[in-house]
RNA sequence: GGUCCUGUGGCCGAGUGGUUAGGCAGAGCUCUGCAAAAGCUUCCACAGCGGUUCGAAUCCGCUCGGGACCUCCA
């Protein structure tokens, strides 16, 4: 078997040959910088976060570049703008870096709570501002680009002439230049289908830079070229983002790096699929998002609870990523009972102990259990289904309770197949699927627990269930659950 | 209007033409001082209508519904 990607810009599953291996290099969209991460911008992070991880478990050596888009035309919620252009203090104004950071800052916290691992390279717009007018430059001498009053445009209708302008997202030029909507500077431009790749800024636009054709800001689809020429070459094995940059940002992004670099960019696009809510796109524009903050701390009318981000996570990836997933509470809610349930099992197999006889096992269990382990590969290299990865997991569950729970003897697994069974789950739910579990590192309460573990079961010992039920109730009411499992032992966890 | 995607049981979702997806919820049983878990069993599907095929949720056509992109958008 093979790794095979999704690439969008066939249209087809494809093996994946990386151009210099052992070496990948990938390029992902990130964030807009500009407001608070919600749960739709969850999606491609974690997404890409496997894509990275099973990489580097497929023992490639990535580079994984997530840009900040930091440059635009920023204005914080609830402040007025119009202070911008005001003679009044500058503490007063809104100063798009304190934007910028405060909202970074934000991204990232975000980004560890789901254990995603950070990119090797996390360039921003602001600081490639030389780059981007460098490759706009050379638009320009390859008679690409034209300026109009300060501004600078990709001529797009001259480059589908010799190229083919709508090759990854389907789009045909003639129907862009027929187009009937009006747009804010549209008349500068010689063909609708026109972007910008430099704009001059306005008086009152506070974000701006010197450039050849006057103070102004770069256009919203050169960034990812520059940088990603920058850090990845002319040509790189993946370019990754949201279904709804197809089109018009990474065609975009084809048309100016082939002028630049005389190569199409990308080797494999690959694109997530959008989160839904009442089957509606999770987005700014539908004023229908709930924020990461408001997930994690249940702070939103639509949430009964707050979800802890693990339980995101898994709730992603219980999805394979090029459907649309489809956000309810009940959802999350089933997520999380789904993911406690795997997680307690996981915990257990790793207490199990192998039968010390060390048979051979019953033949049909043997045989089960590891078809189970041996199809995870499979279902990873066929173009990352993490759905069906987790689905044989849940499959295997039932054994491992049943042994904790003596229903079945040890000795109906090979020590062989446990110590496989370990390996597996440790790799996969760890290391490639990124999860962890929901409950926090306990410390010193971890120690008090065991006291009154130790404590309740001499009660029981002693038929004492006055003071073996007050010990449960009382730590139930302060939320933990301590239950008494088959074995004589007893487990506890806090919600 | 143009391009594309999609419609699976109470909910979420996987499905390469022929064998149980899986999770959550429901029902019954077992174990248990009680409880909680857990184990076993079980109910509930492939939008509709045609077609191809020995056989279709899976391929094709039509109808109806939902969605995305065409504008900043993960």
């Amino acid at each position: 078997m093979a790794l095979k990607i999704y690439n969008s810009l066939t249209r087809q599953k494809e093996v994946f040959r990386p151009l210099n291996p052992p070496y990948v290099g990938m390029y992902v969209c990130g964030p807009t910088v500009s407001g608070e991460s919600h749960l739709g911008h969850a999606r491609p992070y974690i997404t890409f976060d496997i894509v990275y991880r099973y990489l580097t478990h497929l023992g490639f050596k990535v580079r994984y570049v997530r840009n900040i888009t930091d440059a635009g035309h920023f204005e914080e919620e609830g402040r007025q703008a119009e202070d911008k252009i005001s003679k009044k203090a500058i503490l007063e104004k809104v100063e798009p870096m304190e934007l910028v950071h405060k909202y970074t800052s934000l991204f990232h916290w975000a980004m560890r709570q789901f254990n995603t691992i950070e990119p090797n390279i996390e360039p921003t717009a602001t600081g490639h501002i030389v780059e981007q007018i460098q490759m706009i430059e050379q638009i320009l001498e390859a008679g690409y680009g034209y300026e109009v009053n300060g501004s600078v445009y990709f001529d797009v209708n001259k480059y589908a002439a010799s190229h083919n302008y709508g090759e990854l997202s389907g789009r045909v030029v003639e129907d862009l230049l027929e187009t009937t909507r009006v747009l804010e500077g549209q008349d500068e431009k010689r063909n609708k289908a026109d972007f910008a790749l430099w704009k001059a800024a306005p008086p009152q636009h506070i974000m701006r830079w010197k450039s050849p054709w006057g103070e102004g800001f770069p256009g919203w689809h050169i960034e990812c070229s520059a940088m990603a020429t920058k850090y990845l070459g002319p040509r790189f094995d993946i370019h990754g983002g949201g279904m709804d940059l197809l089109f018009p940002h990474h065609e975009s992004e084809i048309a100016q790096s082939t002028i630049c670099n005389h190569v199409s960019p990308v080797k494999y696009w690959i694109h997530n699929n959008i989160i839904t809510i009442n089957g509606k796109k999770m987005g700014k524009s539908y004023n229908n998002v709930i924020k990461l903050t408001e997930m994690f701390s249940g702070n939103h009318p639509l949430l009964s609870q707050g979800f802890h981000p693990m339980t995101i996570r898994f709730f992603i990836l219980q999805t394979h990523y090029r459907s649309t997933l489809d956000f309810s509470n009940e959802a999350l809610l089933a997520a999380e009972k789904g993911l406690r349930r795997l997680w307690e099992a996981y915990e257990s197999l790793q207490n199990l102990s192998p039968d010390p006889a060390d048979g051979p096992g019953d033949p049909d269990l043997e045989l089960k259990i590891n078809g189970l382990l041996s199809a995870l590969d499979g279902f990873m290299e066929d173009d990352f289904n993490t759905a069906k990865v987790l689905a044989n997991f849940f499959e295997v569950i039932p054994t491992i309770n049943a042994i904790k729970d003596l229903v079945l003897p040890a000795s109906i697994l090979s020590s062989q197949t446990l110590l496989r069974m370990k390996e597996v789950f440790h790799e996969y739910l760890e290391n490639i699927l990124g999860l962890q579990s929901l409950t926090a590192e306990e410390g010193k309460l971890g120690e008090v627990l065991e006291l009154l573990v130790s404590i309740r079961k001499e009660a029981k010992a002693k038929k004492d269930f006055v003071t073996s039920d007050r010990i449960r109730n009382e730590l139930s009411r302060i939320g933990i659950d301590m239950k008494d499992e088959k074995n004589g032992q007893m487990s506890w966890r806090m919600h």
